[in-house]
DNA sequence: GGAAGTACATACAAAAATGTAAGTATGGAA
DNA sequence: TTCCATACTTACATTTTTGTATGTACTTCC
């Protein structure tokens, strides 16, 4: 190296690295189930809000803006009444996705195990 | 199958579902963050607190106590003065911590053409 | 003798997240 | 003609989360 490279590293573990900012949005509380109902499907909103048990409309839509900002999720609005609106996952949000998935998956898996050691 | 099997799948998807609580758990804003500082390492609280930029000691043993009582995390205390105590992940812990620490590594790689490609 | 370091707990305060209810626009069904 | 459905937004209230400050116990260093 004879110029100056890798003067910064991404790291999560910075409070204000960039990456720390996206870390949390992908994994807040309806970031990941957002991101899980999208895997492998293209949803309008009301599916989604079926779909992700528990998630409000407020929280829904907000969540939604914030991973569409983020370059996550695609949002795509026909102009007819009522309204439809198509949500589904970016190539950059199939990746997070994947691996949110991943993470999901093998608690679901385990959690038989994992309640069984539970000691309180 | 000539019984009754299967009668319940995990869903985090589901409100009430337990994996959606523990998923919570391990997804939360400081849990993730303590299972990639602990992944390789055994960690004194202190020491938790230094590499985690961000976190109150409060936060930190609310978060701590609570992975410990899903048993990702295991504490070990040495009774002496000043106070002396370690952490480490257990084996469901380090599972959990792998897949998060995939999810953060491939954010921090694509970092650059993440923010790259965001319009806002 | 006073200060520092450790791993917390606890009370109180402030900030952030979330929920609830209502409103918007419009076409079509009952 | 009233109601429904859709995808939101906005205001307001409540809940949850997070932070700050302080205290504890004991030993060692200065």
């Amino acid at each position: 190296m004879d110029t100056l490279e890798k003067v910064f590293e991404p790291d999560v573990l910075s409070a204000n690295c960039p990456s720390r900012t996206l870390f949390n949005h992908v994994t807040s509380r309806w970031g990941v189930l957002v991101l899980i109902a999208l895997q492998n499907d293209t949803m309008r909103f009301s599916e989604l809000r079926r779909k992700i048990e528990g998630v409000s409309e407020r929280m829904l839509s907000q969540t939604l803006k914030l991973l569409e900002e983020d370059g996550f999720v695609d949002r795509k609005a026909f102009d007819v009444v009522p309204p439809h609106v198509e949500y589904s996952l970016t190539p950059f949000g199939q990746e997070v996705s994947k691996r949110v998935r991943e993470l999901a998956s093998w608690i679901e898996g385990n959690l038989g195990d994992i309640l069984a050691a539970k000691q309180p």
